[in-house]
DNA sequence: CAGGCGTGCGACGAATTATGTCGCGTAATT
DNA sequence: AATTACGCGACATAATTCGTCGCACGCCTG
């Protein structure tokens, strides 16, 4: 009855990988829509999409049709320009965030954005990509490359509840090694991926970057999950990170004068309060969680930052300070040769 | 001629915010497209796909025609899970990073991901949100509030290279200023946003931060950018951040062995190497941009890490641990009562 | 307030298109 | 070798699309 309906819909069904054939269209349309079409109808559509659209056929019987590995977004409502720069500084977040492959998705969606700045970009004067810039505490890192299917794969895994069949070789062992791992969850550190796994029928918990792996299938057997697991008590165990405390302490550190410039516009805490004292240092109190970060923070100030309290905090602060003091006795040459380097990592 | 075409580029040019009449429609088709169509055959179309689509029309002579505001996006090819996966995990990146106006723009993108995914996602075990964790060195920081209507001001006046109206207020001050300013380029660090601009005709060049914005107006003008100007200079200035150096350094560290650990997985520069040595540290060696993000990352590590060479480096930081050890010679009594807080920041 | 203009919309007939049906060819399956 | 499933050309008919006309409505101008 309505073509531009039907033809939409199907549209919607033709994957971007993959295959899908008349039949499943018919039958999708029936079950779903309650639109019943003659098979000679669907194919006809189909022919006379691919004609406007980017559709191609595989021209075998019965046919497979998908969109153009190549094929561009097409979305509706069409990208206005706040969403393209949105998008554009989504992209420059992330690279350094993200191994290329886990942004492989986006790929369409960020060409589109580029196109569309280039296109409605005045050609004089500064352009988009010269106005913009990320400024992050951390130091760029380069992360390993990961091969695009294991990615997947392990994505797939993680969403369907799936055991993975995976191949990988440890840290500067050659010879590669087959296990069957429960997948439960990812974490993502400067730039690399770790999957959190169980391997087998084991209940210890381990952890597998991702660029160590070389193959990865996901099987069709139901995952075995350590009874009471959560990724949160897992990073929280001390098993990832530094194993610092957790719960709140009452933060009190002295800044020096203009390093509490940037910290007056975005606080650490709801509860954070700044207070200039005579002697031009700053002191910062904020109610703030116990953790590596902090002390990664803090530290990163180096001798422009003094921890007054809680006195576990300034005690171990006190400590890293005696014992960084302690490393710069020698000279470099003394502290090289004072050791002889022994293995390759 | 063929109706699908016309009516697929007619949903194209439907904004999602303003509006769009039937005689812009057939100027933009015979323009863009050279399809010359009657008028009632645009107003037919348009009704027409007011069924289908959450198009509404404003019901004014002349008709605006525009997108519902919640219209959900359409995309083609669909989304499938992968990507939705992507958009997940990139809005779970980017929430400390960034105030949620500057991501309202990906709003439909990820409500149309969660949706995916929560209708896919089996109900049983764990959740797809409860399987990922980014871990950050930074600390989690709570973006000051933009107002969304100053981001986009600030967003269109950077993009078409206008000057713009804005009414501030500086830190602690409690009364506001109107000035012209002559954006620059956007700056992000810490969840805050600096615009870097100059004012009225002024070559200076200042930072705004946008939370402290209250009104922000597009106006008309050319903006008059100083000679030679460029985002990158201007950082690399030393205005913004540490006046660091700029260059490469070829560094060499020792980690306290475990520390490394991570360190092995991703590197910081394409030549590092890491090297084991007997007494159980690892020297690194690599070729980095000398920079504040460089110090900021090597004093996190506190004492955990040494650095030997450049020797203008393991001086800054021999210095800097001196001064460190200073500052907890006193106890924290002392140190807090040794000066007495004067203004509230 | 009248008249002109741009626009929305119902109606109508000719032209075009869409659809169900049939038959044949081909490829995979049994 | 038979069977099944599908693609596709052909064709007649039903449905639709489209230009055209006329009328109505709101807005602007004189």
């Amino acid at each position: 009855m309505n073509t531009l309906t039907r033809q939409w819909l199907m549209l919607r069904m033709v994957p971007r990988h993959g295959r899908i054939g008349t039949t499943e269209i018919i039958n999708r349309l029936e079950r779903e829509q309650g639109i019943s079409v003659h098979h000679r109808t669907v194919q006809r559509d189909l022919n006379n999409l691919s004609m406007i659209f980017p559709l191609i056929s595989d021209n075998q019987n019965p046919a497979g049709w998908s969109w153009a590995p190549d094929a561009p977004l097409f979305d509706l409502p069409g990208m206005d320009p706040p969403t393209a720069i949105t998008f554009g500084l989504m992209e420059r977040f992330l690279a350094p965030l993200l191994p290329r492959p886990a942004l492989t998705a986006m790929a369409p969606h960020f060409a589109k954005a580029r196109k569309l700045l280039e296109e409605t970009e005045p050609a004089t004067a500064l352009r988009w990509t010269e106005k913009v810039r990320v400024v992050e505490r951390g130091l760029p890192m380069i992360p390993p490359p990961v091969e695009e299917a294991t990615l997947n794969a392990v994505y797939d895994a993680l969403y369907r509840n799936r055991r993975l069949a995976v191949r990988y070789h440890r840290r500067g062992e050659e010879e590669q090694k087959n296990s069957e791992v429960n997948p439960l969850g990812l974490i993502f550190q400067d730039g690399v991926i770790y999957l959190v796994c169980t391997f087998w029928e084991y209940q210890d918990v381990k952890l597998l970057p991702l660029h160590r792996m070389t193959a990865a299938t996901v099987l069709n057997k139901e995952l075995s999950i350590p009874a009471g697991f959560s990724l949160d008590n897992y990073l929280e165990s001390g098993e990832f990170l530094f194993p610092e405390g957790r719960g709140n302490l009452k933060l009190q550190v002295l800044f020096d004068g203009w390093v509490a410039e940037h910290l007056a516009e975005s606080s650490i805490s709801s509860d954070q309060t700044l207070t200039a004292r005579k002697d031009g240092r700053v002191l910062l109190s904020a109610t703030v969680r116990d953790s590596s970060q902090l002390r990664w923070w803090l530290l990163g100030y180096g001798d422009r930052v003094e921890v007054l309290k809680p006195k576990r905090l300034r005690d171990e602060f006190r400590e890293i300070a005696t014992n960084l003091g302690g490393r710069y006795v020698m000279t470099a040459k003394q502290a090289t040769e004072m050791d002889t380097p022994t293995t390759e990592y």
